[in-house]
DNA sequence: GTCTATATTATGATAGAC
DNA sequence: GTCTATCATAATATAGAC
C-alpha cells in the first residue's frame, strides 16, 4: 500500500517548489473525477489530464485503476473524519440536547462541503463486489460504530421508535443529510437552485435538525 | 443470488404464444441491469445475454445504448406512477392525519419492492448531461409537482420547519426512504441484514412514519 | 520519475445472411 | 425479426526511452 496515511485536506506541497507533490496532485485529481462521475464513468485519462500528468504515470505510482480508486478514497474519509473529529471536539463543549443539534448542523454543513463522500458511498456502495466489501470493511465500519455509539447515548431524543435498530437511524440520518446534495444536478434542473449556496446549506440543516429534534427553544413543559 | 429485491418490469405477454414480447424482453432485462450496475457499468452485451436475445437486437428495436436506457427509464417510471396511484387510491379513503401515515408507509413499502426507481434516480440524477435533463424534464418534473401539492396540503402536519421550501421537504423524505434500499449490499455488509426483507421494510416504514409524524396515536388510547 | 509509444481487450455499433 | 460475424474506437495496462 501507500508509504504513508494520506494527508489530510489538500495535497501536500513539495518543500523545494512549494507545488503539490506529483502523487499527491494525481490522488486528489482523482477523487474529484470518480465522485463527479462514478468509477465505471471516469477513464484513467481524464484523471491524468485533471492532475496534469502523464496516463503513465497513474500506473506507476499506484498499479491500477482499481488501486488509485482506493488511494481516492483513503483521502476521502481521512478528511472527513477529521472534520468529523473537529466538528465533536468543538460541540462538545455543549450540553444535551445542544450537543446533538449542532453536531447535526456541523454534519450538514461539512457534508455539503465535501460532496466527494456522499457520491463515493452511493456509488460503491449498491452493488456487490470488491470495493464495496473493501470500503465497508476499512472505512463504513469504524464509522458506523460511531453512529451506533450515537444513538446508543442519545438515541431517546430524536423523533424515532425507540426500539429501532441502528442501521435504520444509520440510513435515514444518511439519506435526510445527504441526498440533496448527491443529486445536486437534478436539484439544480427541478427546483432551480443549487443546494451548495449557503442559504440552502443552512434551511438544510436547520430541516434535518428540526425532524430530528423537534423546533428549537421548544418550551414542552406543560 | 445475494439480492432479495423484486424483478422489475413484467413484460407484456404476447396473446398468441404468452411468452413475453422480444421487446418488451430486453426493456424489462435492461431495466434490471441499468438499476444493478448503472449507466457506465452496464454494457449492451449484458442486457442482450440477461433478454436471452441477441446483440444485434438491441440495435434493431432501440437503436442504441441511451434510447434503451430511456425505455427502461419509461418502464420504471410507469411502475412508479401506477403504484402511487394505486397507493393514493386506497389510502384516500382515509381522514387526514390517518391518510399521511398510510400514504408514508406504502410509499416505503413500495420503494422496497421497486428498488429500480431509485437506483435509477440516484445514478442519473448526480451528474450534468442530456440523460438528466430528460429524466426530470419527462419523469421527476411531474412527480415532484405531486410532493409540492403534497406539502401545501399538509405541510403543516409534518415535523419540519413551517417555512420550509418544498425542494429540502422532497429529498430529506427521498433520503430517508430509499436510501437504505438503495445501499442495500452496503447494508447487508455493515449490519448482517438484507433491507428488503419484510421485517426490514416494516422497520423502515414505521420508522419513517415517526419520524415525520410522531408517535402514532393509538399509544395515546383516546 | 516522467514521458512516448504500443499491446490487448472490451465496447457500441454495423453489415449482411436467413 | 433474429442471428452471426465484424468494424472502429476507446479503455486499461505495459514497454522502454530519457
Amino acid at each position: 500500500m501507500s508509504t504513508a496515511a494520506p494527508e489530510p485536506g489538500a495535497a501536500q506541497a513539495s518543500p523545494e517548489t512549494g507545488r503539490p507533490e506529483t502523487r499527491d496532485r494525481i490522488v486528489a485529481a482523482a477523487l474529484g473525477v470518480f465522485a463527479a462521475q462514478g468509477y465505471d464513468g471516469t477513464t484513467t485519462r481524464q484523471i491524468a489530464d485533471a492532475a496534469g500528468v502523464n496516463l503513465g504515470l497513474l500506473q506507476y505510482h499506484f498499479g491500477g485503476k482499481e488501486k488509485l480508486w482506493r488511494a481516492a478514497v483513503d483521502l476521502a474519509f481521512a478528511e472527513l473524519e477529521a472534520g468529523l473529529e473537529q466538528v465533536v471536539a468543538e460541540d462538545m463543549v455543549l450540553g444535551g440536547e445542544d450537543q446533538l443539534r449542532a453536531l447535526i448542523r456541523d454534519h450538514v454543513r461539512f457534508v455539503a462541503q465535501h460532496p466527494e463522500f456522499v457520491r463515493i458511498m452511493h456509488d460503491v456502495g449498491k452493488r456487490p463486489g470488491a470495493r464495496t466489501e473493501w470500503l465497508v470493511e476499512k472505512h463504513v465500519e469504524p464509522l458506523y460504530r460511531g453512529i451506533v455509539a450515537l444513538v446508543e447515548r442519545s438515541g431517546r431524543r430524536v423523533n424515532l421508535p425507540p426500539d429501532l435498530p441502528p442501521i435504520h437511524f444509520h440510513y435515514i440520518l444518511a439519506g435526510a443529510v445527504g441526498l440533496i446534495f448527491h443529486q445536486s444536478e437534478e436539484c439544480r434542473l427541478l427546483a432551480g437552485i443549487d443546494p451548495f449556496d449557503e442559504v440552502h446549506v443552512e434551511s438544510h440543516a436547520r430541516a434535518v435538525e428540526y425532524l430530528l429534534l423537534g423546533p428549537p427553544e421548544e418550551e414542552s413543559n406543560s
